[in-house]
DNA sequence: AGTTACCTGTGATATTGATCACAATACAAA
DNA sequence: TTTGTATTGTGATCAATATCACAGGTAACT
């Protein structure tokens, strides 16, 4: 598995750190890779597929807050690898998913050692804060229709394709709104020709 | 100025480094410390005051994320000024505060040397990023009378004081609502005996 | 073909919060 | 004391969204 290609800046000596120490993982979708309130062991890295950063509320609801793609590294699994705390978030693969988890005893080590592992951890805070700010400016200021457009258009950043097989509970379920709104809402995109719909499946226009 | 007393985990070495480098600013409540699109040329090192981070909305609305106070440093500022890119917050002085500038040059060789630095660093990113966390479950989740609550409360541990001098306007515009909803929410508060209303200002009970 | 389990569409109603309008109050300055 | 200004209280109304109720469609399995 070509994964260094995902990571370009790695120096040699760390790929081959990492390569020795690090375990890959297979998750099928839908599976759980951490849950809130679970300590964490080692800091993932995307190789494959698409995983789903969200928060859970006890009574009930889930928060969609952002993807991570191959290349992405999850800023909390550092964190709470590093100061061994427990994660406050949910991560679950959306397709079928391979990851690379690096142990956390080497973190301490490859921050100091390597300068492009440390460029990337601050990257990975910094793209993760940015999304969580523009997640709050949506939620803040946004009304539902805005936001689902918005949630439409960054899955198909993400994705590159122009279709979407979802149902429409579970896209009230990442919006934390519910299925009526978010299929009136959908109609009126479809008006708009915006999109089509069709049977677990939107099609974007 | 004793301002080693809020850090007390720096190492000697890295107290005088500090010392020699950074360039203490004072603010008086109301100034703006950064602005959204601004570069960052210095991390912020909170001495004395309150720090007002807040979100700002182009189509005029303000939205508070949090505070930082003494002994706390600016998330956003590290990350920003490491990569040399804009923030994309607000930061603004409640009261006549104080803060030390930490030349952005520092950062780097700072991180390698001294692992109190570095443990430091992490920390302000957890705190910070767990703060983010708990904005998005209360407006995710929450309805306006909980965030209200919540908001007071936040408040209180803060500043350690029962009375809180605000107006109902502000506290609206911190919650990104509107003066009579907080009015009338306040006034049920008051009437569940949790606070005291009096002209600008308010107290818990 | 019949059954079952999801999806989707749509009206009716309830709730939350925003907005408008205006009165009442309190403090400060003249 | 008077006047002015900022703050607060409150009713009425509106808009967005949640919730309830139910109908019809579509795919999957027997």
């Amino acid at each position: 598995m070509e994964w260094k290609k995902l990571f370009p800046n790695f120096e040699p000596e760390l790929v081959e750190l990492i390569e020795k120490n690090a375990v890959q993982r297979s998750f099928n979708a839908g599976d759980i890779i951490m849950r809130t309130g679970q300590y964490i062991k080692s800091t993932a890295l995307v190789l494959e597929g698409q995983i789903k950063i969200y928060r859970e509320n006890p009574d009930g609801g889930e928060f969609l807050m952002y993807y991570l793609g191959p290349g992405q590294a999850c800023a909390v699994s550092m964190i709470c690898a590093i100061q061994s705390t427990t994660s406050e978030i949910m991560a679950k693969a959306e397709v079928e998913s391979e990851v690379l988890m690096v142990p956390v005893q080497l973190m301490d080590d490859m921050m100091n050692k390597y300068k492009s592992w440390y460029q990337f951890v601050i990257q990975t805070y910094r793209s993760r804060f940015d999304e969580l700010l523009s997640v709050v400016d949506n939620i803040a200021f946004r009304n539902m229709d805005e936001r689902l457009e918005f949630y439409l258009k960054r899955h198909a950043e993400k994705t590159g394709k122009k279709t979407f097989e979802i149902s429409h509970q579970e896209i009230a379920d990442d919006l934390h709104s519910s299925r009526e709104v978010i299929s009136r809402l959908l109609k009126k995109m479809e008006q708009r020709n915006l999109v089509k719909l069709h049977r677990n499946m939107i099609e974007l226009v």
